[in-house]
DNA sequence: GGTTTGACCATAA
DNA sequence: CTTATGGCCAAAC
């Protein structure tokens, strides 16, 4: 075996040449009207703790990737996170509820009812 | 190849 | 509710 062993059991380990696709291929899998955490993907994707990566993968989704409903994922406590680009934000937050989400006073989703489960 | 950084997460105050 | 701190892991510099 070569020191490349991203494969285990069949199933790609964390990260690799596929890692962003794969996040695309989960994100497109949420429906309009529901929302995922970056550790729900990260966790699929095989661990909670490539959460941050999750995240740059939708910063740095590319146009061939803009089928990507990239708003519909938000941190865990169902708040939007962004630093600094606050523009986007609001842009998400106006995505997510003209497809059904609801924003609390504080601008945060209730999880229990939105939350996309695989 | 070490250091910095990051659309995170959990916990603490 | 908010802000601050530490931790995790890989990409970017």
């Amino acid at each position: 075996m070569s020191e490349d062993d991203r494969m285990v059991d069949g199933e790609p380990r964390i990260v690799g040449p596929g890692f962003y696709d794969r996040v695309y291929a989960m994100v497109r899998q949420v429906p309009a009207g529901r929302v995922a955490a970056y550790g729900d993907v990260a966790t699929m994707l095989g661990s909670p703790r490539v959460a941050r990566h999750v995240g740059w993968a939708l910063a740095g989704l590319p146009p061939s990737e803009a089928d990507v409903p990239w708003h519909r994922i938000i941190n865990s406590r169902g708040r939007i996170s962004f630093k600094g680009q606050t523009v986007r934000a609001e842009l998400q937050r106006q995505r997510l509820e003209s497809e059904g989400i609801i924003f609390s006073d504080a601008g945060v989703v209730d999880l229990k009812r939105f939350r996309h489960r695989w």
